[in-house]
DNA sequence: TCTGGGGTCCTCGGCCTA
DNA sequence: TCTGTAGGCCGAGGACCC
């Protein structure tokens, strides 16, 4: 076991949340849900001021406005997530080589690996000081643990949050892990958590009582053996800076279930287009292609196809996802779709039984007529936007009910600008500004930008040509 | 008006092969 | 040649995480 607790976990506090407060001022010190607006939509974050409220990530958005009426509610805007999040990455990337990200807001450094810290008060001050670094360079705040483990690490920080510190010396883990709900261990969510309650261990110390043997036998050997070791302190996970992907996937929920055949199939070639996209860009193929089919009562099933080699063919995996949903049954209808491929390699491998039966008849017919080739992205026309037909509404009044469109996937002909609650705007006369609301032709927006005082919110047609888009403002700094 | 999107890992049964 | 077995691959589904 490592005895020193230099492995340090940090966690952003309500990462897209407070990203949001800082780039609004008004928003500061409100309750504030990023999520999916539309009617399918859950929350991805809630500020502290929401939790209150009761609000919690994965809740269904009609519940986070009935506990919460006067909210703020905004899309996530993922680009400037993604800048933020490159900031704090390359602060932790400063204290050691081996960082391992786990997602926007959460990475492991092992701060021995950097020669930062070697003991726990080294440790502490490392850790103090990236906190006041991170808030310098971005305003937000992060929590951090450490511990001579991964595992104890994300438990410290969990504990420390908000905005804390909680640093475990080596020889206390089990005593204070033991009181500790066994929820709290990585890899225990509701299900295992219920069966284990069922067997009467809710603590962590109950679950380091039961012994190995019984919890393999009551959760499975994988299973078993490591939570009775994480029970008892026990974690020799390293922390791997580069992890390679396994998998790529696009899924789409329909805010109504569709039930036409026709469209179902569409679908599914709209997902195997940009599944291959996504797949191109990361600079992969892939060999086995998933359908994802969930059914309008949840229940969901998944069939998958093999091929002989990996493709990144957009040809090959829209046939195979084709094949794959003429064996699945949507009668009664379906409310979610994805396309994946697994089996990753980073080349392509040149294998003629994998190349679709269209690229073949393609090649044939090129014989005989050569204008319009190009054939693959005959794509969807963009629409992009998929899981939000994006209605716009946010903070304060959570009035306009005007939901529930069914959806215009369909080519539309007057092209109308869609203004999205929480987008950037910037405006000839004003400056700078964020869509408040918009509807019946007019759209709502604040005037402010991170670090001034709470603007003023002025309304405009939505064809307002002095009203353009914009990119996101640095978060700290640049206030020209 | 319940329940997103993009992942990872594990288990289990069926099938094939050595 | 037949049988039993072990192991690997594949497909499906469940659980979990952020």
């Amino acid at each position: 076991m490592r005895a020193a607790p230099t492995i340090l976990h940090l966690d952003m506090d309500a990462f897209y949340a407070s990203v949001e407060q800082a780039s609004k001022p008004s928003l500061r010190g409100k309750a504030v849900i990023v999520g999916g607006l539309g009617p399918r939509g859950v929350v991805a974050t809630a500020s502290y001021e929401a939790r209150r409220f009761g609000v919690h990530s994965a809740m269904p958005m009609g519940q986070a406005r009935r506990l919460c009426p006067n909210g703020a509610y905004l899309i996530p805007r993922f680009t400037l997530y993604r800048q933020v999040s490159d900031i704090v990455m390359a602060m932790l990337r400063e204290l050691s080589p081996l960082v391992e990200p786990l997602s926007l807001d959460e990475a492991f450094v092992d701060l021995e690996a950097g020669g930062v810290a070697f003991d726990s008060d080294s440790a502490r001050a490392t850790g103090e000081r990236l906190r006041a670094d991170i808030r310098a360079a971005t305003g937000l705040s992060g929590s951090v643990g450490l511990a001579g483990s991964k595992m104890l690490a994300k438990v410290a920080s969990e504990e420390a949050k908000p905005a804390g510190l909680l640093l475990i010396e080596p020889g206390t883990e089990r005593e204070l892990l033991a009181p500790m709900s066994v929820r709290t261990l990585p890899g225990v969510g509701p299900a295992t958590g219920e069966h284990l309650r069922r067997a009467g261990i809710t603590t962590v110390g109950e679950l380091a009582e039961a012994g190995e043997d019984e919890l393999v036998r009551m959760v499975g050997r994988a299973h078993g053996a490591g939570l009775y070791r994480m029970a008892l302190g026990l974690d020799d996970r390293p922390v791997v800076a580069e992890r390679d992907a396994k998998s790529v996937s696009v899924e789409d929920t329909f805010d109504v279930d569709l039930h036409d055949r026709v469209r179902i199939r569409g679908e599914v070639q709209r997902l195997a287009d940009r599944c291959v996209q996504r797949l191109r860009g990361s600079g992969h193929s892939g060999r086995t292609i998933v359908l994802k089919v969930r059914r309008y009562d949840f229940s969901t099933l998944t069939r998958s196809e093999t091929l002989r080699g990996p493709t990144d063919d957009p040809a090959v995996v829209r046939e195979a996802a084709a094949r794959l949903l003429e064996a699945v049954d949507t009668t009664g209808g379906v409310r979610l779709l994805g396309v994946g491929v697994t089996g990753l390699a980073d080349y392509t491998q040149e294998d003629l039984f994998a190349q679709s039966s269209a690229a073949e008849a393609e090649a044939e017919a090129e014989h005989e007529d050569e204008d319009d080739g190009a054939g693959g992205e005959s794509g969807p026309g963009g629409a992009g936007g998929a899981g939000g037909g994006a209605e716009a509404e946010a903070a304060g009044g959570g009035t306009g009910p005007s939901e529930g469109q069914e959806r215009p996937r369909e080519p539309q002909e007057a092209p109308e600008r869609r203004w999205t609650a929480g987008s950037d705007v910037r405006h000839v006369l004003y400056g700078p500004g964020w869509v408040q609301g918009s509807g019946v032709g007019r759209v709502t927006v604040r005037f402010e930008r991170p670090g001034s005082e709470p603007g003023r919110v002025r309304t405009f047609r939505v064809d307002d040509p002095d009203l353009e888009p914009s990119d996101p403002l640095p978060l700290v700094g640049d206030l020209s």
